[in-house]
DNA sequence: TCTCATATGTCGGATTGTTGACCATCCATA
DNA sequence: TATGGATGGTCAACAATCCGACATATGAGA
């Protein structure tokens, strides 16, 4: 735990400041960040993997497909949150699509080139790129322990739960989760069918646990979501 | 997957020079490598996480336990290859356990800081250690994809390719995977029953496309195992 | 060699969740 | 404001596979 410490000691390393250096405009001509439209691509499955990105406004789906030719989609992301990492850790082409989700989406980027001369002058920024990288490492861990042990409905509540505290704000007890995703998606995420996620957030909602509409869900308690 | 299979190898040299340094008997004293019985844990669950390991011999399972108190198996790992690599990224508690399954199960360690000591003055080492990692989250990203899309059947046939893929010895179309796993083992590691293990196996069996016996399997073309 | 715990093989019933089908609702935009 | 495509709601039928139960086989250790 103390050496836990020592670690992240250093690691004041801003990487918002880095990718998305909005406060040093020296340098602007290569930081505008770029402009999606609603379902644009930043970049297709079996693209080479150069860029490391992080999201600046909008929302980003991270996401390949099946054999079927299906979507699955592993995650979505919002403002702060760093996609196509993987191209640093020795990827070569884009196992996954990134496509903006939204109207105006922004999206900050680098060469994994840039990246890594930084890295190479600043131990502190590897040491924070191999925790984000450990740290999603962590989230697929549960994910896949999820898949293997809990059912359609347990899975779903638990998305709810971690959308929650990742993303939500609370109010008092409530806590409200915006930027709603279709059942589509949610039921991509869970790894279950859409219409179990129907059914389910119907559920929760006759037993009066959540609310929710197209745009926003709210938990009424999250300790009594279960 | 050659590119991937040459990273590995490459890097993995290195990397066993450091944590397994046989050649260089200057510190000796220090590189013992730990000597486990069968059963016998390298770390327990919750345990604190400051150490990193690579197996020098016999086979270490990598697991955690479900709700119920179930057993479930996240890898089992032969020599050459890591584990316990999620300290250096930030992990605090042991989300897994790791246990000796032979007899004879050699393990080389070092602590997290002294690897974090010797990556600060080795950047090269810092980028393997990161492509580990990075490697790590691919299968696991595959293995997710696996289990939302793929039948319990396809689940385990492609476990059998894998294994004899990275760990098979080819003798002329037949591939042979030796250190037998339990039914209940590739089960675990599948996400599938103990009992549709054995009936997915017999099928293959009856179809003529593997025999085995309780220590090793043969695949008799690898092209043809769908 | 004998014995017992562990591993494998097989079956049918129970269960879960998917699938497809169909309708209702919403909302962007023409 | 009219309209079509996307989304949400619900149902019945079906399929996969888990689970319990039980029999058999194997092999490590007494």
């Amino acid at each position: 735990m103390s050496t836990e410490r020592n670690i992240w000691y250093f690691e004041d390393a801003d990487l918002f400041e880095i990718l998305c250096p909005t406060k040093t405009p020296n340098l602007e001509k290569e930081h505008v960040p770029g402009l999606y439209k609603k379902e644009a691509f930043v970049y297709f499955k079996d693209q080479s993997s150069d860029n490391i990105y992080m999201v600046s406004n909008g929302r980003v789906k991270i996401g390949t497909y099946g054999p079927d030719g299906k979507e699955i989609v592993k995650a979505i992301l919002t403002r702060g949150e760093i996609f196509g990492e993987m191209a640093l850790a020795g990827e070569d082409k884009r196992q996954d699509f990134a496509q903006a989700m939204d109207h105006d989406t922004r999206v900050c980027s680098m060469t994994i080139e840039e990246l890594q001369n930084l890295m190479i002058d600043n131990k502190e920024l590897s040491f924070k790129i191999l925790k984000i990288v450990g740290f999603r490492l962590r989230k697929m861990e549960r994910k896949i322990e999820s898949l293997v042990f809990k059912d359609a409905r347990t899975r779903i509540v638990e998305f709810l739960r971690e959308m929650a505290e990742e993303k939500g704000q609370k109010v008092g007890f409530e806590t409200m989760i915006k930027n709603h995703l279709t059942h589509k998606d949610i039921a991509s995420l869970t790894g279950t069918s859409r219409q179990t996620v129907t059914t389910v957030m119907n559920e929760l909602r006759d037993n009066n646990l959540i609310t929710f509409d197209r745009r926003r869900i709210l938990i009424r308690d999250l300790e009594k979501l279960v």
